[in-house]
DNA sequence: CGTCCACAGGAATGACGGGCGG
DNA sequence: CCGCCCGTCATTCCTGTGGACG
């Protein structure tokens, strides 16, 4: 115990030093909203002109807002939100804004009851129907008579999990409000959100629609030395360690987020190593990492039978090359399945479970024919086999599995 | 050119657990 | 607090199918 207060100790004195790389690293976390947003100047103007009659006490229309993870979604609506009740604090107009994450708060009635803070109603935080808690928010919003502009993030999480009944009582709320007016701004990373929506919905929702189309390397460039100005020290970071941030997120969706990740990951890596510069190399060790995570955390959080089937595929690719169909997989996970004591599912559902593990990428599956000999899935896997190896061996349950002989490979040559 | 393999993958149904309304 | 209902996971049964083989 004395050795490891000194090892944490020295962590702390280190950290207390100051960062020889940082300056202020708040501003590379996604969540962080800066005073310029870079190649959204349209989006803003948009939004802008959408919200800006709350100003003078009218209602503005409901906007849906689409795009791709990290296209700068929230960051334009909490931006335009900002200074909307900025100015209306200036001219003294009743404009009130909220902005919610649907996923964060899970549940209708967490949305509802954030909603109803934010206008001062005090609400228990769990106990009241839904219904309930709806009509105090109705009430109270009509004796206040103000513009109240809600944000709804994450949108399409809410409404996959929990169903659209929210979003209809939220948009025909104005029909039953004299001096007070609802404005929703419903933001989506789903790109066919609208098609699970009821029609009626839809259609008071979608009054306005923002699209914001993923960035290019160029964009996410500008946008990358943006926050690198305050979030390094000067000449900390290299030219081509930007670039190539920008370039790598660009490759991926033109994802803001993932570039941010990875200027932050690489900066930390150098910092770690007491380097003066961030350079290229710790960039692609960024990239590393954070695909190492991303991996890492899918496999950690899947149900058993997924991952007695990734370890089937795992040994499958370890003992043999070129066998590994359904029945094969099947065959083996069976004999897996017995050996670990569980009872196998069917060979419909291990099937299914291959194809969701095939959409997370884990494994890679394709439809083929032999001809005579049937038409089946080929399945291999889609991540190194030392991933599969690090993850399982932290379960007790599979620990001792990695050495065990399968009857059904030791037939076959090595 | 028809057959037939070895599954794919849809539909219906059942078991279970957790949340919601009364 | 209890019962009901709904969503999830799994099974069962089923029809469909690309192409080598004969």
């Amino acid at each position: 115990m004395k050795s490891q207060d000194h090892i944490l100790d020295e962590v702390f004195n280190h950290f207390l030093k100051g960062s020889k790389i940082f300056r202020n690293r708040e501003v590379l976390r996604h969540d962080y909203v800066p005073d310029n947003l870079p190649h959204r100047k349209e989006q803003i103007l948009h939004l802008g002109e959408i919200t800006a009659p709350a100003l003078s006490g009218s209602p503005c229309s409901n906007v849906l807002i689409y795009g791709k993870t990290g296209t700068g979604k929230t960051a334009v609506v909490k931006f335009v939100l900002n200074k909307l009740t900025q100015k209306a604090k200036e001219l003294g107009s009743t404009v009130n804004v909220c902005f919610v994450n649907c996923r964060l708060a899970g549940t209708e009635y967490r949305v509802l009851a954030t909603l109803c803070t934010n206008i001062n109603i005090k609400v228990p935080f769990t106990g009241l129907a839904v219904g309930e808690i709806f009509d105090r928010f109705k009430e109270n919003l009509e004796s206040q008579g103000i513009i109240f502009i809600v944000a709804l993030d994450e949108i399409d999480a809410l409404v996959k999990v929990r169903g659209d009944s929210l979003l209809y009582e939220l948009t025909r709320i104005n029909e039953n409000l004299q001096r007070s007016k609802v404005s929703i701004i419903g933001i989506s990373n789903d790109l066919k959100f609208k098609e699970s929506l009821d029609p009626r919905v839809l259609s008071t929702l979608s009054e306005e629609e923002i699209v914001f189309k993923p960035y290019t390397a160029d964009e996410l460039l500008d946008i990358l030395m943006e926050r690198a100005k305050i979030a390094f020290y000067n000449d900390v970071l290299t030219e081509g360690a930007v670039k190539l941030c920008a370039a790598l997120a660009a490759a991926e969706h033109g994802d803001a987020r993932r570039a941010l990740d990875l200027l932050r990951v690489a900066g930390e890596i150098a910092e770690r190593r007491g380097e003066k510069k961030i350079t290229e190399t710790h960039v692609r060790e960024a990239q590393e990492r954070i695909e190492h995570d991303q991996v890492y955390e899918a496999i950690k959080s899947l149900p058993t039978h997924s991952k007695i089937i990734l370890l089937t595929a795992y040994f499958l690719s370890k003992f043999n090359t070129d066998r590994s169909v359904t029945g094969e997989i099947y065959n083996l996970y069976s004999e897996i399945c017995e050996q670990l004591g569980v009872s196998p599912l069917t060979q419909r559902r291990v099937s299914g479970l291959i194809n969701e593990l095939d959409i997370l990428g884990l494994l890679n599956s394709r439809v083929i024919s032999l001809g005579r000999y049937g038409r089946t899935k080929k399945i291999g896997l889609g991540v190194p086999r030392k991933v599969i190896v690090e993850v399982l061996s932290e379960d007790e349950r599979f620990r001792a599995i990695f050495n065990y002989k399968p009857k059904y490979l030791m037939a076959l040559p090595e």
